[in-house]
DNA sequence: TAGATTGTTAATCGATTAACAATC
DNA sequence: TAGATTGTTAATCGATTAACAATC
Protein backbone atom coordinates (compact mmCIF):
# COMPACT_ATOMS: atom_id res chain seq x y z
CA UNK A 1 0.00 0.00 0.00
CA UNK A 2 1.54 3.33 -1.10
CA UNK A 3 2.06 5.57 1.36
CA UNK A 4 1.54 9.55 1.35
CA UNK A 5 4.18 10.89 3.27
CA UNK A 6 7.41 9.38 3.59
CA UNK A 7 9.15 9.94 6.81
CA UNK A 8 12.63 11.00 6.24
CA UNK A 9 14.26 8.19 7.81
CA UNK A 10 13.28 6.06 4.52
CA UNK A 11 14.18 8.84 2.05
CA UNK A 12 18.00 8.69 3.60
CA UNK A 13 17.96 4.80 3.64
CA UNK A 14 16.49 4.74 -0.38
CA UNK A 15 20.03 5.60 -1.45
CA UNK A 16 21.51 2.80 0.39
CA UNK A 17 19.57 0.52 -0.87
CA UNK A 18 20.29 1.36 -4.18
CA UNK A 19 24.11 1.14 -3.70
CA UNK A 20 23.53 -2.65 -2.46
CA UNK A 21 21.37 -3.11 -5.10
CA UNK A 22 23.74 -1.73 -7.13
CA UNK A 23 26.61 -4.24 -6.02
CA UNK A 24 24.73 -7.41 -5.61
CA UNK A 25 23.84 -6.82 -9.75
CA UNK A 26 27.59 -6.23 -10.67
CA UNK A 27 28.74 -9.22 -8.76
CA UNK A 28 25.84 -11.44 -10.43
CA UNK A 29 23.30 -11.78 -7.99
CA UNK A 30 19.95 -12.33 -9.15
CA UNK A 31 17.88 -12.14 -6.44
CA UNK A 32 17.55 -11.76 -3.04
CA UNK A 33 15.37 -12.03 -0.05
CA UNK A 34 14.60 -9.44 2.67
CA UNK A 35 16.38 -11.20 5.34
CA UNK A 36 19.56 -11.46 3.28
CA UNK A 37 19.76 -7.89 1.85
CA UNK A 38 19.37 -7.04 5.72
CA UNK A 39 21.86 -8.77 6.93
CA UNK A 40 24.30 -7.63 3.86
CA UNK A 41 23.19 -4.39 5.12
CA UNK A 42 22.92 -4.23 9.14
CA UNK A 43 19.24 -3.45 9.25
CA UNK A 44 16.01 -5.91 9.85
CA UNK A 45 14.32 -7.86 7.69
CA UNK A 46 11.07 -6.15 8.87
CA UNK A 47 12.50 -2.64 7.99
CA UNK A 48 12.90 -3.22 4.25
CA UNK A 49 9.98 -4.49 3.78
CA UNK A 50 8.09 -2.23 5.76
CA UNK A 51 10.33 0.72 4.05
CA UNK A 52 9.81 -0.52 0.52
CA UNK A 53 5.98 -1.23 1.74
CA UNK A 54 5.62 2.71 1.16
CA UNK A 55 6.14 2.64 -2.56
CA UNK A 56 4.57 -0.13 -4.24
CA UNK A 57 4.41 -4.07 -4.12
CA UNK A 58 8.13 -4.89 -5.89
CA UNK A 59 8.83 -8.87 -4.04
CA UNK A 60 7.01 -11.84 -4.63
CA UNK A 61 6.48 -14.60 -1.53
CA UNK A 62 8.38 -17.33 -1.39
CA UNK A 63 11.08 -15.96 -3.96
CA UNK A 64 11.97 -12.35 -2.32
CA UNK A 65 12.94 -9.52 -4.97
CA UNK A 66 14.64 -9.48 -8.28
CA UNK A 67 17.65 -7.22 -7.59
CA UNK A 68 17.29 -5.85 -11.02
CA UNK A 69 14.23 -5.19 -10.57
CA UNK A 70 14.23 -3.67 -7.31
CA UNK A 71 17.25 -1.58 -8.44
CA UNK A 72 15.58 -0.40 -11.38
CA UNK A 73 12.64 0.44 -9.37
CA UNK A 74 14.56 2.44 -6.32
CA UNK A 75 16.35 4.35 -9.28
CA UNK A 76 13.10 5.93 -10.12
CA UNK A 77 11.74 6.61 -6.59
CA UNK A 78 14.84 8.21 -5.99
CA UNK A 79 14.31 10.06 -9.47
CA UNK A 80 17.31 9.31 -10.86
CA UNK A 81 15.44 8.82 -14.67
CA UNK A 82 14.50 12.52 -14.66
CA UNK A 83 17.22 13.98 -16.07
CA UNK A 84 18.30 16.48 -13.86
CA UNK A 85 20.63 19.01 -14.80
CA UNK A 86 23.27 20.55 -12.74
CA UNK A 87 25.61 23.64 -12.42
CA UNK A 88 28.50 23.97 -9.89
CA UNK A 89 28.86 27.19 -8.49
CA UNK A 90 32.30 27.91 -7.38
CA UNK A 91 35.21 26.11 -9.37
CA UNK A 92 37.85 26.17 -6.23
CA UNK A 93 39.27 22.72 -5.03
CA UNK A 94 36.33 21.53 -3.72
CA UNK A 95 33.80 22.24 -6.83
CA UNK A 96 37.04 21.07 -9.41
CA UNK A 97 36.94 17.73 -7.61
CA UNK A 98 33.52 18.01 -7.90
CA UNK A 99 33.86 18.34 -11.57
CA UNK A 100 36.34 16.08 -12.26
CA UNK A 101 35.84 13.25 -10.29
CA UNK A 102 31.89 13.19 -9.08
CA UNK A 103 29.72 10.43 -11.03
CA UNK A 104 27.23 13.03 -11.64
CA UNK A 105 25.85 11.13 -14.57
CA UNK A 106 25.49 7.50 -12.85
CA UNK A 107 23.35 9.60 -10.34
CA UNK A 108 21.01 10.58 -12.73
CA UNK A 109 22.19 14.14 -13.29
CA UNK A 110 23.44 16.08 -16.37
CA UNK A 111 26.52 19.01 -15.15
CA UNK A 112 26.03 21.10 -17.86
CA UNK A 113 27.79 24.52 -16.41
CA UNK A 114 30.68 25.44 -13.60
CA UNK A 115 30.74 29.42 -12.92
CA UNK A 116 33.68 31.41 -10.92
CA UNK A 117 34.94 34.77 -10.51
CA UNK A 118 38.52 33.74 -10.81
CA UNK A 119 39.64 35.38 -14.71
CA UNK A 120 42.38 32.36 -14.48
CA UNK A 121 39.33 29.94 -15.00
CA UNK A 122 36.05 31.99 -16.73
CA UNK A 123 35.78 30.77 -20.31
CA UNK A 124 37.91 27.39 -20.18
CA UNK A 125 36.58 23.97 -20.18
CA UNK A 126 37.06 21.14 -17.45
CA UNK A 127 36.37 17.43 -17.88
CA UNK A 128 34.71 18.94 -20.72
CA UNK A 129 31.89 21.39 -18.42
CA UNK A 130 32.52 25.21 -19.26
CA UNK A 131 33.02 27.32 -16.53
CA UNK A 132 31.20 31.04 -17.21
CA UNK A 133 31.99 34.23 -14.73
CA UNK A 134 29.36 34.20 -11.95
CA UNK A 135 28.01 37.91 -13.39
CA UNK A 136 26.33 36.04 -15.83
CA UNK A 137 24.48 33.53 -13.57
CA UNK A 138 21.37 35.03 -14.16
CA UNK A 139 21.16 35.24 -17.67
CA UNK A 140 22.44 31.66 -17.81
CA UNK A 141 19.44 30.20 -16.02
CA UNK A 142 17.00 32.72 -17.60
CA UNK A 143 18.21 30.60 -21.13
CA UNK A 144 18.98 27.84 -19.36
CA UNK A 145 17.52 26.08 -16.43
CA UNK A 146 19.32 23.86 -13.82
CA UNK A 147 17.83 21.46 -11.21
CA UNK A 148 20.32 22.29 -8.96
CA UNK A 149 22.89 24.29 -8.25
CA UNK A 150 26.11 22.77 -6.11
CA UNK A 151 27.18 25.35 -4.05
CA UNK A 152 30.62 25.06 -3.26
CA UNK A 153 31.44 28.87 -2.76
CA UNK A 154 33.15 31.10 -0.29
CA UNK A 155 31.29 31.13 2.92
CA UNK A 156 31.02 34.74 2.85
CA UNK A 157 29.05 34.82 0.09
CA UNK A 158 26.63 31.97 0.31
CA UNK A 159 23.72 33.55 1.13
CA UNK A 160 23.53 35.79 -1.73
CA UNK A 161 24.10 33.56 -4.31
CA UNK A 162 21.84 31.22 -2.85
CA UNK A 163 19.12 33.81 -3.18
CA UNK A 164 20.45 34.43 -6.93
CA UNK A 165 20.13 31.30 -7.64
CA UNK A 166 16.65 30.36 -6.09
CA UNK A 167 14.99 33.70 -7.51
CA UNK A 168 15.63 32.00 -10.75
CA UNK A 169 13.73 28.92 -10.24
CA UNK A 170 16.70 26.07 -9.40
CA UNK A 171 14.44 23.58 -7.41
CA UNK A 172 17.08 22.70 -5.48
CA UNK A 173 20.61 23.25 -3.74
CA UNK A 174 23.07 21.17 -2.30
CA UNK A 175 25.19 22.89 -0.65
CA UNK A 176 29.02 21.92 0.58
CA UNK A 177 29.47 25.82 2.47
CA UNK A 178 29.18 25.83 6.16
CA UNK A 179 26.66 27.88 6.70
CA UNK A 180 23.11 27.69 7.50
CA UNK A 181 20.91 28.88 4.38
CA UNK A 182 17.76 29.95 5.28
CA UNK A 183 14.94 27.79 4.12
CA UNK A 184 11.88 30.03 4.70
CA UNK A 185 13.70 32.57 2.70
CA UNK A 186 13.32 30.66 -0.40
CA UNK A 187 9.85 28.47 -0.78
CA UNK A 188 9.98 25.81 -3.15
CA UNK A 189 13.66 25.51 -3.52
CA UNK A 190 14.94 22.27 -1.15
CA UNK A 191 18.28 22.08 0.68
CA UNK A 192 20.51 19.17 0.83
CA UNK A 193 23.75 20.30 3.27
CA UNK A 194 26.97 18.23 3.45
CA UNK A 195 28.43 19.92 6.72
CA UNK A 196 32.06 18.47 6.53
CA UNK A 197 32.46 20.49 9.99
CA UNK A 198 29.43 18.87 11.76
CA UNK A 199 30.22 15.01 10.10
CA UNK A 200 34.15 15.84 11.60
CA UNK A 201 32.94 16.74 14.93
CA UNK A 202 30.31 13.94 15.25
CA UNK A 203 33.36 11.36 14.86
CA UNK A 204 35.48 13.24 16.94
CA UNK A 205 32.52 13.15 19.84
CA UNK A 206 32.63 9.62 18.91
CA UNK A 207 36.43 8.78 19.29
CA UNK A 208 36.54 10.60 22.36
CA UNK A 209 34.09 8.94 24.57
CA UNK A 210 35.96 6.09 23.35
CA UNK A 211 38.75 6.75 25.31
CA UNK A 212 37.44 8.82 28.29
CA UNK B 1 21.12 14.59 35.23
CA UNK B 2 24.17 12.88 32.99
CA UNK B 3 23.11 10.06 30.90
CA UNK B 4 25.32 7.24 30.06
CA UNK B 5 24.13 6.25 26.65
CA UNK B 6 23.47 9.05 24.36
CA UNK B 7 21.33 8.51 21.46
CA UNK B 8 23.09 8.87 17.74
CA UNK B 9 20.01 11.50 17.52
CA UNK B 10 21.64 14.29 19.69
CA UNK B 11 25.09 13.34 18.71
CA UNK B 12 24.30 14.30 15.20
CA UNK B 13 22.44 17.90 16.87
CA UNK B 14 25.61 18.45 18.56
CA UNK B 15 27.83 19.67 16.27
CA UNK B 16 24.82 22.32 14.67
CA UNK B 17 24.66 23.31 18.69
CA UNK B 18 27.97 24.38 18.75
CA UNK B 19 27.65 26.17 14.98
CA UNK B 20 24.80 28.31 16.28
CA UNK B 21 26.38 28.99 19.52
CA UNK B 22 29.74 30.54 17.59
CA UNK B 23 27.48 32.33 15.18
CA UNK B 24 26.01 34.13 18.31
CA UNK B 25 28.96 34.83 20.29
CA UNK B 26 30.45 36.38 17.14
CA UNK B 27 27.68 38.61 16.93
CA UNK B 28 28.14 39.23 20.36
CA UNK B 29 24.88 38.23 21.88
CA UNK B 30 25.94 36.79 25.64
CA UNK B 31 22.65 35.29 26.73
CA UNK B 32 19.77 33.00 24.95
CA UNK B 33 17.00 31.14 26.47
CA UNK B 34 16.11 27.91 25.02
CA UNK B 35 12.90 29.15 23.43
CA UNK B 36 15.26 31.65 21.73
CA UNK B 37 17.60 29.29 20.53
CA UNK B 38 15.02 26.52 19.31
CA UNK B 39 13.37 29.37 17.15
CA UNK B 40 16.76 29.97 15.30
CA UNK B 41 17.67 26.57 14.65
CA UNK B 42 14.47 25.34 13.86
CA UNK B 43 13.85 23.13 17.51
CA UNK B 44 11.51 23.30 19.96
CA UNK B 45 12.50 24.59 23.12
CA UNK B 46 11.74 21.51 24.55
CA UNK B 47 14.15 19.54 22.72
CA UNK B 48 16.84 21.80 23.41
CA UNK B 49 16.28 21.21 27.12
CA UNK B 50 16.07 17.78 26.93
CA UNK B 51 19.62 17.57 24.59
CA UNK B 52 21.49 19.48 26.86
CA UNK B 53 20.24 17.52 30.18
CA UNK B 54 21.67 14.70 28.48
CA UNK B 55 25.27 16.06 29.47
CA UNK B 56 24.95 18.13 32.42
CA UNK B 57 23.11 21.93 33.97
CA UNK B 58 24.23 24.41 31.63
CA UNK B 59 21.30 27.00 32.24
CA UNK B 60 20.20 29.17 35.21
CA UNK B 61 16.50 29.66 35.60
CA UNK B 62 14.87 32.69 35.06
CA UNK B 63 18.24 33.65 32.93
CA UNK B 64 18.68 30.90 30.48
CA UNK B 65 22.10 30.23 29.19
CA UNK B 66 25.56 32.01 28.94
CA UNK B 67 26.33 31.54 25.13
CA UNK B 68 29.95 31.58 25.78
CA UNK B 69 29.81 29.12 28.70
CA UNK B 70 27.40 26.69 26.50
CA UNK B 71 29.51 26.82 23.44
CA UNK B 72 32.69 26.03 25.63
CA UNK B 73 30.52 23.10 27.06
CA UNK B 74 29.66 21.45 23.86
CA UNK B 75 33.06 22.20 22.42
CA UNK B 76 34.80 20.16 24.65
CA UNK B 77 31.39 17.56 25.16
CA UNK B 78 32.17 17.23 21.14
CA UNK B 79 35.99 16.58 22.16
CA UNK B 80 37.45 19.40 20.34
CA UNK B 81 39.80 20.14 23.53
CA UNK B 82 41.20 16.79 23.02
CA UNK B 83 44.18 17.90 20.48
CA UNK B 84 43.04 14.91 18.19
CA UNK B 85 45.81 14.19 15.09
CA UNK B 86 44.42 13.84 11.52
CA UNK B 87 46.36 12.31 8.11
CA UNK B 88 44.99 12.91 4.28
CA UNK B 89 45.35 9.16 2.68
CA UNK B 90 44.89 10.18 -0.82
CA UNK B 91 45.95 13.96 -2.05
CA UNK B 92 43.81 14.08 -5.22
CA UNK B 93 41.16 16.56 -5.60
CA UNK B 94 39.14 16.06 -2.91
CA UNK B 95 42.17 15.56 -0.58
CA UNK B 96 43.96 19.01 -1.46
CA UNK B 97 40.89 20.43 -1.25
CA UNK B 98 40.18 19.68 2.61
CA UNK B 99 44.02 20.30 2.96
CA UNK B 100 43.82 23.42 1.72
CA UNK B 101 40.29 24.82 2.82
CA UNK B 102 39.16 22.98 5.82
CA UNK B 103 39.77 24.09 8.78
CA UNK B 104 40.95 21.41 11.03
CA UNK B 105 42.50 23.59 13.27
CA UNK B 106 39.21 25.41 14.63
CA UNK B 107 37.14 22.20 14.88
CA UNK B 108 39.94 21.03 17.52
CA UNK B 109 42.06 18.52 14.89
CA UNK B 110 45.44 18.65 14.18
CA UNK B 111 46.93 17.91 10.23
CA UNK B 112 49.80 16.84 10.61
CA UNK B 113 50.58 14.60 7.01
CA UNK B 114 49.14 13.75 3.91
CA UNK B 115 49.65 10.41 1.78
CA UNK B 116 49.73 9.63 -1.86
CA UNK B 117 51.40 7.60 -4.39
CA UNK B 118 51.78 10.21 -7.23
CA UNK B 119 55.68 10.77 -7.52
CA UNK B 120 54.41 14.61 -8.40
CA UNK B 121 53.45 15.09 -5.14
CA UNK B 122 55.14 13.26 -2.55
CA UNK B 123 58.28 15.10 -0.93
CA UNK B 124 56.31 18.30 -1.41
CA UNK B 125 54.27 20.50 1.04
CA UNK B 126 50.97 21.61 0.81
CA UNK B 127 49.51 24.74 2.94
CA UNK B 128 52.67 23.37 5.53
CA UNK B 129 51.11 19.62 5.48
CA UNK B 130 53.90 17.20 4.14
CA UNK B 131 53.04 14.49 1.50
CA UNK B 132 54.38 11.04 2.03
CA UNK B 133 54.51 8.04 0.24
CA UNK B 134 51.59 5.71 0.82
CA UNK B 135 54.22 3.08 1.27
CA UNK B 136 55.63 4.64 4.45
CA UNK B 137 52.06 4.76 5.83
CA UNK B 138 53.14 2.04 8.35
CA UNK B 139 56.04 3.32 9.51
CA UNK B 140 54.69 6.55 9.76
CA UNK B 141 52.02 6.06 12.14
CA UNK B 142 54.18 3.76 14.09
CA UNK B 143 56.13 6.38 15.36
CA UNK B 144 53.16 9.31 15.05
CA UNK B 145 50.10 7.82 15.97
CA UNK B 146 47.09 9.79 14.51
CA UNK B 147 43.60 9.71 15.72
CA UNK B 148 41.94 10.22 12.70
CA UNK B 149 42.59 9.18 8.77
CA UNK B 150 40.93 10.98 6.06
CA UNK B 151 40.30 8.35 3.55
CA UNK B 152 40.26 10.44 0.06
CA UNK B 153 41.53 7.25 -1.90
CA UNK B 154 40.00 5.96 -5.26
CA UNK B 155 37.09 3.77 -4.30
CA UNK B 156 39.36 0.64 -5.17
CA UNK B 157 41.30 0.69 -2.97
CA UNK B 158 39.42 2.52 -0.44
CA UNK B 159 38.52 -0.98 1.92
CA UNK B 160 42.45 -2.14 1.87
CA UNK B 161 43.47 1.47 2.88
CA UNK B 162 41.23 1.60 6.16
CA UNK B 163 42.23 -2.06 6.71
CA UNK B 164 45.88 -1.13 7.29
CA UNK B 165 45.18 1.99 8.91
CA UNK B 166 43.06 -0.03 11.24
CA UNK B 167 45.75 -2.11 11.83
CA UNK B 168 48.09 0.78 13.00
CA UNK B 169 45.45 1.74 15.65
CA UNK B 170 44.09 4.97 14.03
CA UNK B 171 40.43 5.16 16.27
CA UNK B 172 38.43 7.07 13.62
CA UNK B 173 38.02 6.77 9.73
CA UNK B 174 36.54 9.92 7.91
CA UNK B 175 35.22 8.24 4.99
CA UNK B 176 34.85 10.30 1.47
CA UNK B 177 34.91 7.32 -0.76
CA UNK B 178 31.67 5.97 -2.29
CA UNK B 179 32.33 2.07 -0.11
CA UNK B 180 30.47 1.29 2.85
CA UNK B 181 33.80 -0.22 5.06
CA UNK B 182 33.43 -2.75 7.16
CA UNK B 183 32.94 -1.58 10.40
CA UNK B 184 32.66 -5.27 11.92
CA UNK B 185 36.61 -5.80 10.26
CA UNK B 186 37.73 -2.91 12.08
CA UNK B 187 37.11 -3.35 15.94
CA UNK B 188 37.04 -0.42 17.53
CA UNK B 189 37.84 1.96 14.54
CA UNK B 190 34.53 4.81 14.65
CA UNK B 191 33.57 5.42 10.58
CA UNK B 192 31.85 8.85 9.52
CA UNK B 193 30.58 8.46 6.68
CA UNK B 194 30.59 11.22 3.74
CA UNK B 195 28.37 9.98 1.07
CA UNK B 196 28.22 12.70 -1.19
CA UNK B 197 26.23 10.49 -4.09
CA UNK B 198 23.70 9.25 -1.08
CA UNK B 199 23.17 13.06 -0.06
CA UNK B 200 22.47 13.95 -3.75
CA UNK B 201 20.27 11.24 -4.37
CA UNK B 202 18.23 12.09 -1.46
CA UNK B 203 18.12 15.77 -3.14
CA UNK B 204 16.79 14.24 -6.31
CA UNK B 205 14.13 12.45 -4.58
CA UNK B 206 13.05 15.71 -2.40
CA UNK B 207 12.92 17.45 -6.23
CA UNK B 208 11.51 15.04 -7.89
CA UNK B 209 8.66 14.78 -5.67
CA UNK B 210 7.71 18.22 -5.93
CA UNK B 211 7.04 18.00 -9.39
CA UNK B 212 5.27 14.43 -9.99
C1' DT C 1 8.35 40.18 44.94
C1' DA C 2 6.85 38.97 40.06
C1' DG C 3 8.36 37.24 35.74
C1' DA C 4 11.15 34.24 33.33
C1' DT C 5 13.17 30.08 32.42
C1' DT C 6 15.35 25.95 33.71
C1' DG C 7 15.65 20.66 34.41
C1' DT C 8 12.78 16.80 34.75
C1' DT C 9 8.80 13.93 34.74
C1' DA C 10 4.78 12.46 32.15
C1' DA C 11 2.23 12.19 27.74
C1' DT C 12 2.35 11.79 22.96
C1' DC C 13 3.92 10.73 18.77
C1' DG C 14 6.48 8.17 15.33
C1' DA C 15 9.57 4.61 13.92
C1' DT C 16 11.19 -0.01 14.40
C1' DT C 17 10.39 -4.79 15.31
C1' DA C 18 7.61 -8.90 15.70
C1' DA C 19 4.04 -11.83 14.17
C1' DC C 20 1.31 -14.00 10.81
C1' DA C 21 -2.04 -14.81 7.15
C1' DA C 22 -1.57 -14.94 2.22
C1' DT C 23 0.57 -17.06 -1.53
C1' DC C 24 4.27 -18.04 -4.72
C1' DT D 1 2.49 -30.30 -1.79
C1' DA D 2 5.95 -28.22 1.53
C1' DG D 3 9.05 -24.51 2.28
C1' DA D 4 10.01 -19.87 1.78
C1' DT D 5 9.06 -15.28 1.91
C1' DT D 6 6.23 -11.43 1.16
C1' DG D 7 3.09 -7.35 2.64
C1' DT D 8 0.61 -5.80 6.47
C1' DT D 9 -1.24 -5.44 11.00
C1' DA D 10 -0.17 -5.24 15.89
C1' DA D 11 3.23 -4.61 19.64
C1' DT D 12 7.20 -2.46 21.27
C1' DC D 13 10.50 0.72 21.65
C1' DG D 14 12.54 5.25 21.51
C1' DA D 15 12.40 10.08 20.63
C1' DT D 16 9.94 14.35 20.80
C1' DT D 17 6.74 17.39 22.97
C1' DA D 18 4.12 19.18 26.79
C1' DA D 19 3.59 20.35 31.46
C1' DC D 20 5.14 22.02 35.77
C1' DA D 21 7.50 22.44 40.18
C1' DA D 22 11.77 24.60 41.42
C1' DT D 23 14.25 28.70 41.58
C1' DC D 24 16.99 32.48 39.74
Amino acid sequence: MKKDKISSAVIRRLPRYYRHLDELRRSGIVRISSSFLAKSMGLTASQIRQDLSCFGCFGQQGYGYNVERLRLEVADILGMNRKHTVAILGAGNLGRALMENFPFQSNGFQLVAAFDVDPELVGKELSGTPIHHVDSLEEYLRNDPVSVCVLTVPAGVAGDTARRVAECGVTGIWNFTNVELPQQDMPGVQIEDVHFADSLLTLSYMISEEEP
